[in-house]
DNA sequence: ATTCTGACAGCAA
DNA sequence: TTTGCTGCCAGAA
C-alpha cells in the first residue's frame, strides 16, 4: 500500500537479521562477510548499524555470534554489559579472551561459502 | 540541506 | 608490526 507500509522484507537490515539468525550454533561470522553476502561488500559498517537497531526487533538475533573480521568483540559494549557477550559466546563453547575469540579462524562462518 | 557519528574493512606510511 | 586515514551507507542533530 501507501508509505504506511513498513520497509519491504528485502531491507538490508532485515537480511543481516536473517543471515544472523542463520549463523550455526557454536559458529561466529565478521560483519564484512555478511555485506559482502549482502552484496554490499565495503559496506560492513551498515551490519553493525543493523545489528545496533536490532534491539528494535522483537525478535532474538544472536549479535553476539558477529564479530570483527579480526575476531574481536568490538560490540560488546552493547549488550547492557561489557561481559554479556562473551558469556553468550562461551555459553556456546566459543572460548573468548581478551575479548578476542579463540581459534577464530575454525570458528568463521562463511555465509558466502555456507549458504553460496 | 549540511555535518557528524557509527557493533567495519582495506590500504598506506 | 602498529597506527592512522579513507571509503562505505544510513540515521540523528
Amino acid at each position: 500500500m501507501a508509505k504506511s507500509e513498513k520497509k519491504a522484507e528485502n531491507d538490508f537490515f532485515t537480511m543481516v537479521y536473517e543471515v544472523t539468525k542463520l549463523i550455526p550454533y557454536g559458529r561466529i561470522t565478521s560483519y564484512g562477510a555478511i555485506a559482502r553476502y549482502l552484496g554490499s561488500g565495503k559496506s560492513a559498517r551498515m551490519v553493525g548499524w543493523a545489528l545496533n537497531v536490532c534491539h528494535s526487533r522483537t525478535e532474538f538475533i544472536p549479535a553476539h555470534r558477529v564479530v570483527n573480521r579480526n575476531g574481536l568483540l568490538t560490540g560488546k559494549h552493547h549488550f547492557g554489559n561489557s561481559s554479556t557477550m562473551q558469556q553468550l559466546l562461551a555459553n556456546e563453547g566459543i572460548i573468548v579472551e581478551d575479548d578476542k575469540i579463540v581459534n577464530f579462524r575454525e570458528r568463521f562462518w562463511d555465509p558466502l561459502k555456507e549458504l553460496k
